[in-house]
DNA sequence: GGCCCTTTGAAGCTC
DNA sequence: GAGCTTCAAAGGGCC
């Protein structure tokens, strides 16, 4: 794998990108729990448990690994020398073992074509963002560099697809990017040396040879302006004088659109108008925007989306699959089905998307320095504040809770919820924590907190499969050791429990009639 | 038309 | 630094 965040150049942002949950994901193990993973008999299953136990004691293992890897998911190529480098190295070296390159080798051999989302291109591009950022293979086309990985051409089964952000920067076709991208206002971060123009492509070659995903539907062929639009404290990276065509032009990503002075579209994925369904509201509690007037210029600024983070790229691709497979058209019933998977999944698959993500965010910040998940706050409505003050019953924080109850704050859980952060699952009408659960092996003989028999209405409901309460795709994970298992029950709400029991009345029906 | 639901993770904010 | 809040995607449901 290339030293995507070696020491030299610029790369030492990046270094730092990766999430405090990815490490407490996958670090907490420690030395033993690598011993396990060596251990050949280990199967799937002690692998989901060894992966559950890690994240239940995210607490204890963030305190034990203290001289641990820095934070984030790395890979290779940190800094050498010191102790805590080797520490890092050993760390990644057990997050992306050389097995994460043959896997996504095999993957290359093993098309999954069930939603058809994966095809060459895409996954040449994912090679060059795993060469990612060498400046002298920005300008190459991937049929001309040794591919390392897509032998066959074909996509993996379990490689990540890459979000919009990854294809849309994975031309074959790079264009140098713009030399005047740090110069300008509200840049606080300063601009990587990393060349980036491999990711900047707008060349008509390679709309054919595109593929069109689930999330990116075919582009139409726009011309385009040599100056791109991104929002103006982010000037745009230009296409080449050569390149007539925006990779995406997705109608989304037309953000010139309304901007004056911008009338090319803006061809980033992650760039929405403002005008879109996320409309700029009046609450925004950026002190920059609250202190600048709206105009209407101000007004129809795009909007600059966070980069997916892991699970959210899991969604992305797995979404479809899961419609196909349980015929659900909610959302929120996908999700839980999706949740529940994603705690199924080993390590080296989650690896794959924390690593994936982790470069999302790499890329996403080289391409917007001064962009700041601070300037969507206030973009979607406030809704969670609000409902936590319409809750009398608020269950107070688990510290609050466990020394309400005179229990151990580091290794006690807090009550039903089972959780170590913020208490949500406490029983409704019982207030906080009514039941607090020990931590010790006591605990595992419930692994579920006691379903409420009073309040929700779908125990209520005639004829309620009770399998439901229990994950409707996975079986109930085992337990090992102290460990508690993270997939308890979600707190489904009563009306997405019982738009999947209709949606299981549905199958039943079919699968009768199918029978029949 | 716009918010809700539902999931996990990342990042910002608050104390 | 712990805990909390908001947003990211998705699309049917609901008002």
């Amino acid at each position: 794998m290339p030293q995507l965040d070696s020491g030299g150049g610029g790369a030492g942002a990046g270094d730092d990108l990766g999430a405090p949950d990815e490490l407490l994901a996958f670090q907490d193990e420690g030395e033993e729990q690598d011993d396990k993973s060596r251990d050949s008999a280990a199967g799937p299953e002690r692998d989901l448990a060894e992966l559950k136990s890690s994240l239940v004691n995210e607490s204890e293992g963030a305190a034990a690994g203290a001289g641990g890897a820095g934070p984030g998911v790395r890979v290779h190529g940190e800094a050498e020398g010191a102790p805590e480098a080797l520490g890092r190295e050993h760390t990644s070296q057990r997050l992306f073992p050389d097995k994460l390159p043959e896997s996504l080798e095999d993957g290359l051999k093993a098309p999954e074509c069930a939603s058809g989302m994966y095809k060459e291109t895409v996954y040449s591009a994912f090679n060059l963002l795993m060469h990612y950022p060498s400046a002298s293979g920005a300008g190459q086309h991937p049929q001309s560099q040794p591919p390392l990985h897509n032998k066959a051409g074909q996509p993996p089964h379990g490689v990540p697809q890459l979000s919009p952000l990854y294809e849309h920067f994975s031309s074959p076709h790079p264009t140098p990017a713009p030399a005047d991208i740090s110069q300008k206002q509200g840049v606080h971060r300063p601009l990587q040396t990393t060349d980036l123009s491999g990711f900047y492509s707008l060349t008509s070659g390679s709309m054919g040879q595109l593929p069109h995903t689930v999330s990116w539907p075919s582009p139409p062929l726009y011309p385009l302006s040599p100056s791109c639009g991104y929002r103006q404290h982010f000037p745009a990276p230009t296409a080449a004088p050569g390149a007539p065509y925006p990779r995406f032009t997705h109608p989304s990503l037309m953000l010139g659109s309304g901007v004056p002075g911008h009338p090319a579209a803006i061809p980033h994925p992650a760039i929405v108008p403002s005008s879109g369904k996320q409309e700029l509201q009046s609450y925004d509690r950026s002190p920059k925007t609250q202190a600048e007037p709206k105009t209407e210029k101000e007004a129809k600024k795009p909007t600059i989306k966070k980069p997916l983070n892991a699970f959210m790229l899991y969604m992305k691709e797995m979404r479809a699959k899961v419609i196909a497979e349980c015929t659900l058209k909610e959302s929120a019933a996908i999700n839980q089905i999706l949740g529940r998977r994603w705690h199924a999944l080993s390590r080296e698959e989650q690896a794959k998307y924390y690593e994936l993500a982790r470069k999302e965010r790499q890329l996403h910040m080289q391409l917007y320095p001064g962009w700041s998940a601070r300037d969507n706050y206030g973009k979607k409505k406030r809704r969670s504040r609000e409902k936590h003050q319409e809750s009398t019953t608020d269950p107070g924080s688990p510290k609050k809770c466990r020394a309400r109850f005179g229990l151990n704050q580091q290794t006690d859980w807090c009550g039903p919820c089972r959780r170590k952060k913020k208490c949500i699952r406490y029983l409704p009408g019982e207030g906080r924590c009514p039941s607090p659960v020990p931590s010790d092996d006591s605990a595992l003989g419930c692994p579920r907190s006691p379903a409420p028999q009073d309040s929700p209405s779908y125990l209520l409901l005639p004829h309620f499969p009770t399998e439901l309460l229990a994950s409707p795709v996975e079986p109930a994970p085992t337990f090992s050791g102290r460990s508690v298992a993270l997939t308890l029950p979600a707190p489904v709400s009563p009306k997405t429990l019982h738009s999947t029991f209709q949606n299981t009345q549905v199958q039943q029906q079919e699968s009768q009639r199918q029978a029949a």
